[in-house]
DNA sequence: AACTATTTATAAGA
DNA sequence: TTCTTATAAATAGTT
């Protein structure tokens, strides 16, 4: 239907390509409201060109939403809420393991008890004390660490100022050297800056953490 | 284009409707193909006749799906993927959740405690303590109730017999009735039977339990 | 964007 | 429904 007939395949020049898109286009918009009216029918008509323009036509009776939805019906293909579904599902999955973990943890907290029997609360009361356990360990373990490196610390610093002490007496006797005070212990100053982690427990200690925990023996700290 | 030339409304002739339907529809379809290839474009077309038969054409190059997320992008209405979303969202939400509560049950059961501080530890070793205090204040709570129900029980048990071996004194004196043997004591039967939850308890009891909870005058059982 | 020769779609009839 | 065909409508190529 024009000058001349036409194979119905790409048409390669680009500008030609665009027009008639454009013109096809409204065309087929032409037709799909004349379907709409002269039959009562609903129509859907999205098109992109080839860079991607978007145009359509949705029939006044209804939304496109509602055409999309009357096509999942009748096609019973349910693209995305099959996706729905399992996100739904998988969502009260999550929400079921939450609470199961909330009670749990309501329970270790000592709440939720009043309709716990006699046995549930002996296993709970094992639990909590090994959970008491486990933990007093790792921190006496932690502890331990702390002051072992304390000890060396301590034990360095003590051979250290032995030494200096020897060189000052040396020097004090020779009276080419002047007296410098405060000469030494800039590592043990360093170790308190920088927040030595190995020393961090002696922070928050007291002596409540400690007392019957270790042997006395072992807080001579030699 | 026809034999007459027609005004586009509503075609009130039932047959004739359907028939210019089923003509234009194809029509249609073949004009979508033919933009389709001619201009490289993607093009859907969904259309539902008036007593709602669906006919659709979908460019070879795409999929309905394909073209109805293009639409929502270009038209920036969110029909669908708004709900998506906030699903998404609200999913992710529930996974941290759980994540965190997993986290503090493991550590809770004395695991994950690696790269705890020492600080760290001292204020989960209180919570972990105050936990198992908890839990063992309402087992033993659990446990006097038990034991008060008990002794309740026996006493009336007691007077009971007491009163029974007074009837069975005075009627082993009088000739007119036999010796009946076990003719009491059937409610403590029963509460056996039926499980008696108050008593419960009992069951899983041992010496370990109880000692050092109540003073040893108090399981004396009045 | 407008024109128009020509093709294509289709209304009415069979 | 499908085919036929006269005619309306669409549009390819041109300006």
């Amino acid at each position: 239907m024009g000058r001349g007939k036409i194979e119905i395949k790409r048409i390669e020049n680009q500008t030609n390509r665009q027009v008639t898109y454009s013109k096809r286009r409204n065309g087929l918009i032409k037709k799909a409201q004349e379907l709409t009216v002269l039959c009562d029918a609903k129509v859907s008509l999205i098109m992109l060109s080839s860079n991607d323009k978007l145009h359509e036509y949705t029939s006044p009776t209804t939304t496109t939403k509602n055409i999309y939805d009357l096509y999942q019906k009748s096609k019973d293909i349910d693209l995305w809420s099959s996706h729905f579904e399992r996100m739904l599902e998988e969502l009260k999955k999550q929400k079921d393991i939450n609470h199961r973990l909330n009670r749990e943890i309501r329970q270790r907290l000592g709440q939720d008890l009043t309709d716990a029997s006699f046995e549930e609360l002996r296993r709970l009361e094992l639990k909590t004390f090994a959970s008491k356990e486990v933990v007093r360990a790792r921190k006496n373990h932690v502890l331990k660490i702390s002051i072992d490196t304390f000890k060396k610390k301590t034990k360095h610093l003590e051979e250290r100022n032995y030494s200096l002490q020897l060189d000052l007496r040396e020097k004090s006797a020779d009276p080419q050297y002047g007296l410098v005070e405060n000469g030494g212990d800039h590592e043990s100053e360093m170790a308190v800056a920088n927040g030595d982690s190995n020393l961090d427990a002696f922070r928050h200690l007291n002596l409540n953490d400690v007392r019957g925990e270790f042997g006395s023996k072992d807080l001579h700290l030699a």
